[in-house]
DNA sequence: TTGTATGCGTTATCAG
DNA sequence: CTGATAACGCATACAA
């Protein structure tokens, strides 16, 4: 293996000054630093990150914190997104990563916590989908021992950021797309989780809607379940003249059930999975570019690794409605 | 941050003492294996795995090298099985895990492959999805460099093993589920990639079978592609009694083709991916349980990384039929 | 601007 | 059976 100290002898410096070139430091003179360039392709060096991690605590070594859901397949679409996202961008990045699921992790406390990332030389920490009864997740940002970027979750301070789109908006651009053009009267509202952030955001949206369109609302909780859109839809299905979803997964749930009680009404999504394109019924939705959030998610870490303040960044978002044509390749 | 510096010293003893203890040595005392014991989980130390990994070269730290599609959003239920079994049963084996997408290191050649994962300190490497043609990756497991273990492709010798299903065994029993109680005469199979290893022993099965059936074959190249297969049942569709398809997604191709044509022929699938549930109709399959073949590929490079000789792993798989009703929840 | 020396938290090799 | 101590590859104060 070819070390540093082989660049550094090799061209006749110190080990120091090659650690200096590698990482961009001021003051290298440009012909030193043309001398170990040259060096570090000709022998091919490619830096251990796993020494760098051991030898600087801010090391860009992060971690992925995602909730999967072992059942669902549509919810694995986003989070694969979510990782793949992370991943490229981070090894784009120069930075070390690695997955890690809430469940290998839920029943720690933050100290236990800390430890398990300390000890894993972890700076910096990306969370999906966290929820407003996550405690721990909450103290462990509020340590102030990690930079963290939460996507979805209104969690900025010092050295904590947020990535999300502007799900208000959203919800409403949707259900307004959804709607036009039918005579809709009345629309029923199946609601994500009830602790979720996004819950609340999307489903001030469609409240906001409803209100400038003069429209009746019922507003049911579907848990994000797909099983319970359907039931709500059983249920509910027919006394309204729209179906809006807080996620693609609960408007193919709820689609599906009108189609087996034989009645059409509009029904939306929120999301834009590719399942979306199996359901026969074409149905509007938000797409969100999950690997973008993710990549943008790396890069404000990395804002944050290089010291600067927390901060909000708000990612766009497009409406779509998602044809089997479209998906399959 | 606690380390094992803390550890020696509160219990009285030597730092060598204490990394014996937790790695398991064999000449240490009940007594002051108790000792340290009881001090690491009174001080909750959590052992760097970053420091072990750059002091033992034969750490493990491993890599899961995915191939995936990384342009366009897909159902990626298989991959996303894959890595969450690798690493669910990582964590539990004490393994550190990286992810790692092909695309990501396909322009490499041997000598920079190696280095990259050398440079992250990587022992152990599983592979999967690897095809014939992946001539780096072949390279790569000739060199002995790693541990390597790979799913699905024949691939055994002193530091590299096989894990997979009977893939042939499999597409027999499949065929002959799928079109029994069915007057079947002939049978149209939909195969995979050309220079895939489980296309090859698909294609054998289904081949012995007909033989054995005394049926008509024909056999077209799907790629796995849901698009070629919809296109190939569209024009030789009508033509035969029933559609083998070597994977699930060539199957609901195949079956929403046939669904426009208004013909009715058995088709089924391979995999057991969630989506066969989306799809209206009901098509038998072979369930890969992904996420154990995961987990038993991070066994089995345990296993190399103990000083054993590579082997074939072959794991079991079950024939099922996805109803809606049974995959939401 | 460059080099020296020390430390990061482990593992591993020897003496004892 | 236990304990010093030298690596592992790199980063970084500090000295030159």
């Amino acid at each position: 293996m070819v070390s540093i100290k082989d660049v550094a002898r090799e061209a006749g410096v110190a080990i120091s000054t090659v650690s200096k070139v590698l990482n961009n430091y001021p003051n290298v003179s440009e012909e030193t630093r043309k001398k170990v360039y040259e060096v570090v392709d000709r022998l091919g060096f490619v830096p251990n990150t796993v020494a760098a991690a051991l030898s600087s605590k801010k090391s860009g070594r992060i971690a992925l914190l995602v909730k999967m859901n072992l059942k669902t397949q549509a919810i694995d679409e986003i989070n694969m997104q979510y990782i793949s996202g992370a991943i490229c961008k981070a090894r784009e990045m120069q930075m070390d990563v690695i997955t890690i699921f809430y469940s290998m992790i839920s029943d720690m406390n933050v100290e236990e916590m800390t430890r398990y990332f300390t000890a894993q030389s972890i700076g910096g920490i990306i969370i999906y989908g966290m929820d407003k009864e996550d405690m721990v997740l909450h103290e462990l940002i509020d340590s102030g021992n990690f930079k963290i970027v939460v996507v979805d979750a209104p969690m900025v301070n010092e050295n904590t950021s947020e990535v999300t789109i502007d799900h208000k908006q959203a919800q409403k651009d949707v259900a307004c797309k959804a709607i036009e053009g039918s005579d809709v009267k009345s629309i029923l509202y199946i609601a994500g989780m009830k602790n979720g952030y996004v819950t609340d955001l999307r489903l001030e949206g469609i409240r906001e809607f409803v209100q400038e369109e003069s429209l009746e609302l019922t507003v049911k909780e579907g848990d994000f379940s797909e099983l319970k859109a359907r039931e709500i839809t059983f249920e509910y299905g027919k006394d309204t003249d729209a179906i809006v979803c807080a996620s693609d997964l609960m408007a193919i749930g709820a689609m599906k059930a009108l189609i087996e009680m034989d009645v059409f009404h509009p029904v939306c999504g929120f999301d834009g999975i590719i399942l979306m394109g199996y359901v026969g019924k074409q149905m509007h939705t938000v797409r969100q570019d999950f690997a973008g959030i993710s990549a943008a998610a790396v890069s404000e870490l990395q804002r944050l690794f290089d010291g600067e303040a927390g901060q909000k960044v708000l990612l766009p978002y497009e409406l779509v409605r998602l044809k089997y044509e479209d998906i399959i390749r």
